[in-house]
DNA sequence: TTCAAATAACTTGACTTTCAAAATACAACC
DNA sequence: GGTTGTATTTTGAAAGTCAAGTTATTTGAA
């Protein structure tokens, strides 16, 4: 049962993922719902309300009071839509920028020293499964 | 920059399943926060409040109210501590094993679906890759 | 043995996150 | 132009969380 044992390691992966990231936010200061706020708009860049509210899976009720702290924290800033008087387009200040620049900084050192066990071509052949995993999601 | 690659997947990864996890839930009629310590609970058996709070990286305070919930709900159960009075097991009542099987079901199911464009060969690649990386996590 | 310190679980109060539903402002279509 | 739909915000209620304090029990040193 090869798909019984990869459900497994996935579980546990995931899982060892959550909790290394838990560890890493809270040095921050903001809660690691802020601090994946912050990642998605540091990944997609000037995005809608409501795509972020999806993209982060809550209301758009939610996102408003979300955003609205990390706007008083200066590390977002909400734009007007260039078509779409209704619509907002949520960004990072430079300050944000910053954030997600160190977070982001975190994951690839995480990602480095988990692999530390892994060769090159093993390195490689991963992203390359991953890739293909990936598609199907 | 094999790393930086495999670091920008496994945050796709991680998103992925998050979201994933909490569409399933919802059907469940459990939180997220209920079902992962269904999960942890049916992965370990019969755990200690402290131990428990651990894993889930929440207080025994904090704990002690959801586990409180989860009995309620006929899915946990306190069992005395032989050795130590002072302490709890918290074990799944079979209601709670009936939940846990159908979440585990459905992770596989989930497993089996992504890897769909996978050989076996290559599974089994990929498990030995995770099995790997998981030892330094 | 005895008692002070440590430990496990629980309680309480305050804060945050979340959603659903209602309100407001604007867009799109006929 | 008027109706319907969409994007966001507001509000009220429920749930999750922690820190700090409490109780019961265990541990270890005098």
């Amino acid at each position: 049962m090869p798909v019984s044992l990869l459900s497994q390691q996935l579980v546990e992966f995931y899982d060892k993922i959550s909790s290394w990231e838990h560890s890493v936010v809270k040095d921050s200061g903001l809660s690691p719902t802020q601090m994946h706020t912050i990642e998605v708009i540091g990944h997609h860049q000037d995005l809608r309300m409501k795509e972020l509210a999806e993209r982060l899976a809550v209301t758009t009720g939610t996102l408003t009071v979300g955003i609205d702290k990390l706007e008083k924290l200066g590390l977002v800033e909400r734009k007007p839509h260039e078509s779409d008087r209704r619509s907002w387009l949520v960004g990072l200040t430079p300050a944000g920028q910053e954030m997600f620049a160190e977070h982001h900084r975190f994951h690839e050192e995480f990602t480095r020293e988990i692999s530390l066990g892994l060769s090159d071509d093993e390195i490689e052949t991963l992203s390359g499964l991953m890739q293909k995993v990936l598609q199907r999601m």
